[in-house]
DNA sequence: TTGTGCATGTGGGATATGCAACGGAAAGGG
DNA sequence: CCCTTTCCGTTGCATATCCCACATGCACAA
């Protein structure tokens, strides 16, 4: 259960009053629960929807050889479940893994499309909520595909620069995750990542220093 | 303006009735247009959403070069705008390209965040109707980063069929585009593309025919 | 301190993939 | 009907990418 204060931040209850967030909870059979770092938040089983609401959590696809691969980076307002993520292809499977202590409330999405009679103000501005995060989350996925959908590892590479860079509004940026994640992020290969890490800094596209980047030009 | 049956087809306008329907167009400066074969439907250079409610349209990616690159499919039900599709790296342009003679309603996309006192209702079940097209359209885009996750041609092809066998709930499926458009979804070249279909017909993975595949075992 | 684990760099060799090109089949338009 | 365009199928060749291996540094715990 969320404190007041906690709850002006939340993503999910946004313009919703203390009181009425409370009669959600009950009404939507909604669960929160807070997780600790590596910990499993959802495996895909049920029918829930999840909305995280505050640390950091990915999506993972493990496939048959037990190789793993980030699909999603989810932060505060990221969302998933079932019904958002198709369930990978037989063999596969996918599970939300916590990576920074995470508060997550899970919600019965059926519900969502389900007109309750007492509740329906409350209700409309829950959806209303909802469809914001989801739009995100097929805007970020966009980009995600705008990214992988390139042909080579150097425009990959340029691309996801550019997308952060725009995030950051500057052409110095900081890398979300390690050097390693990245290569797994753009689904290539680590030690080639590096050598076309490499010759963009060499023919100055680039400077780094850890994880902290420049676009030069 | 759609007819009444027209209207019951709706994915946006489900559950809306007529009358209904007409205020809504109003309240939310909703235009609709029709669109035949390769008319430019959006350029994402309005805030405005646009919904697909009949026919097959493609949102393509144009790179410095000049090179296409289709992004999505986007048919009955499907939505597309600015604060859906993250604009691409400053260089590229983003488009809409009707495919088969398209009905398009556009709406303003702040309008669906904004409360409006007399039309409550009406608003709320739009509001529900989009979530669920954003819902889908996250759904779409996660079996897209499925398909693009993977490390080599192979491993796309075979992702990409068991999603469509998985979809057509058969091992027999057709494909919803040409091989060379097939090649451009899975971002890899044709030749080497076909090049790797020959070699799962011949160990007997796939059967093919036309469009038509089968998988094997 | 030493040791263990993880992230970062770098390189050699094998190969999957990209590129350019061609011919024929099929489809669509006048 | 013919003509044009697109799609299909294939090949030779260059190379980008993958896979494996190793060395370094850094953090953290024993």
């Amino acid at each position: 259960m969320l404190s007041e204060q906690e709850l002006e931040k939340s993503p999910l209850f946004h313009d919703i009053n203390y009181q009425d967030y409370r009669e959600i909870l009950t009404c939507f059979q909604a669960v929160q629960r807070v997780f600790r770092a590596d910990e499993l938040i959802y495996d895909f089983s049920s029918d829930a929807v999840g909305v995280v609401e505050r640390g950091q959590a990915s999506l993972i696809r493990i496939d048959e050889e037990g190789v793993a691969t980030v699909l999603e980076d989810l932060g505060a307002g990221g969302v998933f479940g079932k019904s958002l993520a198709f369930a990978g292809s037989t063999g596969d499977s996918l599970e939300v893994i916590c990576r920074h202590s995470c508060d997550v409330v899970f919600l019965d999405y059926s519900h969502i499309f389900t007109l309750c009679g007492n509740a329906c103000h409350r209700h409309s501005v829950l959806v209303q909520n909802m469809l914001r995060l989801v739009a995100d989350k097929a805007q970020a996925l966009s980009r995600r595909v705008d990214v992988l959908s390139r042909r080579s590892i150097r425009e990959k590479l340029l691309c996801y620069f550019r997308q952060l860079s725009q995030q950051a509004d500057s052409r110095t940026f900081t890398l979300p995750f390690s050097l390693s994640t990245l290569a797994d992020y753009i689904a290539t290969d680590r030690s080639a990542m590096m050598r076309e890490l490499k010759r963009l800094r060499e023919e100055g596209v680039v400077r780094s220093d850890g994880r902290q980047f420049t676009l030069r030009q």
